[in-house]
DNA sequence: ACCCACATGTAATGTGTTACATGATTTT
DNA sequence: AAAATCATGTAACACATTACATGTGGGT
């Protein structure tokens, strides 16, 4: 029930469209939750169902018109419940630590051509992190409560990719250096 | 598909029956894959229908019978070709960072309270990595190439876990100095 | 007496992914 | 002329989770 909680979250800062939410899961919030457009609408039209959020359609002229749902007050009260439960940390499903496991079947430059890959891809994730840090928090040692709480995930977003790039470099290093 | 390749890589390095697997992806290589018994025996009795394993059943006297599967040569090429495919970053999917995002609908003391429990998580999952790498990499300047793909994921998991009990105490001091 | 380890599965449900489908406007 | 953006959906399939089911032997 995890996907219906990251969507009213992100309802509850502002009402938006479902192809606006996978939009925003899928760039500016891709740090701490992902989720594709047929996810978010299956469960945008269970979270109405179930009286948790509201949709309007608001006609437009020139594109297409659209529904815009936003989080009702059952939906508050429920999140807020789901707050209280003890969470589990997400599984590890990392193919790339597969790959350098079973890596001694392959040549090393096999490899080795990956964690470079791997490197570059995110070392960009963390250039885009560290750009939304600079534009919405350009100065983290005063942010008060509400701003901490959107502050922090990004944060975890950060170290996370910051030691993908770590990783990534140590891993090529000690490869490269080893012994046959 | 990429269970059944963490699947072939363990069978690499020793084969092992459904009950066996899912204990180690449960205890000691949960750092880079994680996968029920349910997954586990559904995936293999695939793997052996594709002919990339085989199995064997072993009676035995005291205890159930059990199936032992080993990976077939038409394994191992499949998974060298694998390792040549590029891999895509897992998708994030972290209930406590969208519990955190959420914060602001609760009183503080809740998110403090499961932040110091995710912490002490976090702390005992890094010990038992610290366990695993003491045992079994007392000195890892010098490893060659075979034992630098066992210690490189594992390696990943230190770090990952590292950097959850530091989020979590920043998470926790910025929470507790912050203005209300 | 009860729980844990060993050992393998089925069934139902829930979640996630991929492909297909439509159609206007704006940008390259 | 082609591709991207806006906007919403259906359908099929693959994968993951949870509950149920069974049975022995060893330890507390």
């Amino acid at each position: 029930m995890a996907l219906a909680h990251a969507i009213l979250t992100m309802l509850l800062e502002q009402p938006a469209t479902g192809y606006g939410l996978a939009k925003r899961f899928d760039r500016s919030v891709g740090y701490f939750w992902q989720a594709t457009h047929q996810q978010i609408y299956r469960e945008m039209a269970r979270l109405e169902a179930a009286g948790l959020a509201q949709s309007e359609v608001i006609p437009q002229e020139d594109r297409p018109d659209k529904r815009v749902y936003s989080i009702t007050q059952e939906g508050r009260d429920h999140l807020a419940e789901w707050l209280g439960e003890p969470s589990a940390p997400a599984p590890m499903r990392e193919d790339l630590l597969v790959q350098v496991r079973a890596g001694s079947l392959v040549d090393r430059t096999v490899i080795l051509e990956e964690l470079r890959r791997r490197r570059d891809l995110h070392a960009q994730r963390l250039a885009t992190y560290k750009a939304i840090q600079r534009r919405d928090f350009p100065d983290p040692s005063r942010l008060d409560a509400g701003a901490l709480f959107i502050y922090l995930p990004l944060l975890r977003g950060l170290m996370f990719e910051t030691d993908n790039v770590a990783w990534c470099e140590q891993a090529i290093a000690l490869i490269e250096g080893a012994a046959r």
